[in-house]
DNA sequence: CCTAATTCGATAGTATTACTAACTTTTTTG
DNA sequence: CAAAAAAGTTAGTAATACTATCGAATTAGG
């Protein structure tokens, strides 16, 4: 059985579906490479159509500008992981445990065989810990907000506050605590592998310290009193 | 007594010292007027200068670009920051209530008169939340971090870290908490202001519920067994 | 006090980037 | 198969990021 899942996406994230055609899809597929290679700032529209054998103009049908492509990746990556997160914690009915996947899906710890298409989902995930957080650190966060470009980032933050729910009813910051465990595993992620003396887990030791923080962050504050 | 405490940069931060001349100093002072204003990604020297009454090219005779300044911008107020923890937890003897005033202090609560010289430090304030991952979050990381760029940011980490194991000695987790818990007070100001279904903290709200939040955060883990 | 050296800032450029208008080719469909 | 719609290309422009070089001002030494 081979199916991919189909990520469904908002058609604000784009001004032409990349889904649609086949430069669209080699614009996605290769524009993660791009990032992923030359990182954001240094990557262009220019450099992708050339490696597309392509020219910027046409790139500049399917996305305004190379933010929202960014965004667009971003987004994909957000509903593609919520996806993640239903599938895998549907057969599970302690609370508990299903936290204990989520913390292992969002650092991507022991991917299952997932079909993605053609997309890469490692160099995604590289691409999200070090340029999601410019997705929306904007001057127009507010007009992005409205077009419902983060909806995705905001479903999945919904999806596991109310996990946090499920398993300690009335705790008050279940939102924040979601949002901010997101955030907390991918700079923290960043830092481990490029300031590390901002973290207690040097590349040496053992794997998964950064796995354990997380844990002890997110149980210490579910179940201390408030 | 009128004194502005010097805040002594690493030379590596810029290519002449602002601090050395009246265009320096300005730069400095109108940049962060036009960071605050436009952003980061729409800001440009060009404006900058324009500003100032001068050329672009006088500008790159101080910063090597406009990340520079930020890197610049950024550090300074790491420093200044370091400088006041010091400084306001200097007479306190309670491991618990340093902290406390630390967690005040990262959201830039209840400040004294404070003499910064000519730089404005609540627009400051709010360039950092905005914009200080983007001075870390680049290709060069490495080679910036390598030229002690970010020193400010690890020595205020360090410090916080040295106070978390004051409270509670052996408590493994010390350099990525404090660095969480900075991060985290960043972000959540900035979702609870542009994003706020991503807290559980609207802005109609009890004003210090972000407050009570990073203290849950930090003591239900510093407590926690390990 | 005067000249030489050094510092400081301005002038005038260039290459690249980000973007657009208008056109041509390809595909779809009635 | 012709008309319409979609897809992609050509050929530009304005702004940005940066540099080489020149001139003015300040400082330092004699």
């Amino acid at each position: 059985m081979d199916y991919a899942v189909h990520v469904r996406m908002n058609d604000k994230l784009f001004l032409r579906d990349p889904e649609g055609s086949d430069l669209g899809r080699r614009i996605v597929q290769q524009g993660i490479l791009l990032f992923d290679e030359l990182g954001f700032e240094d990557s262009t529209f220019r450099k992708l159509a050339d490696r597309l054998g392509t020219k910027e103009a046409s790139i500049y049908r399917y996305f305004e500008n190379k933010h929202r492509l960014l965004v667009y990746l971003v987004a994909w990556y957000w509903q593609w992981l919520e996806y993640q997160v239903v599938f895998q914690t549907n057969n599970l009915t302690d609370p508990k445990e299903r936290l204990e996947r989520v913390l292992k899906l969002l650092l991507l710890r022991d991917l299952r065989e997932t079909a993605t298409g053609d997309l890469d989902i490692l160099k995604l995930h590289a691409i999200v810990i070090s340029e999601a957080s410019k997705a929306y650190l904007t001057r127009h966060v507010t007009e992005d907000n409205r077009q419902q470009l983060f909806k995705p980032y905001k479903d999945l933050c919904g999806r596991l506050a109310a996990m946090l729910l499920d398993y300690r009813p009335n705790y008050p910051y279940a939102r924040s605590q979601a949002s901010s465990l997101i955030e907390t595993a991918h700079f923290q992620t960043f830092f481990m592998q490029n300031l590390p003396s901002l973290t207690d887990f040097g590349q040496s030791t053992e794997p998964d310290r950064l796995l354990h923080f997380l844990r002890h962050l997110l149980f210490s504050s579910l179940n201390a009193p408030f």
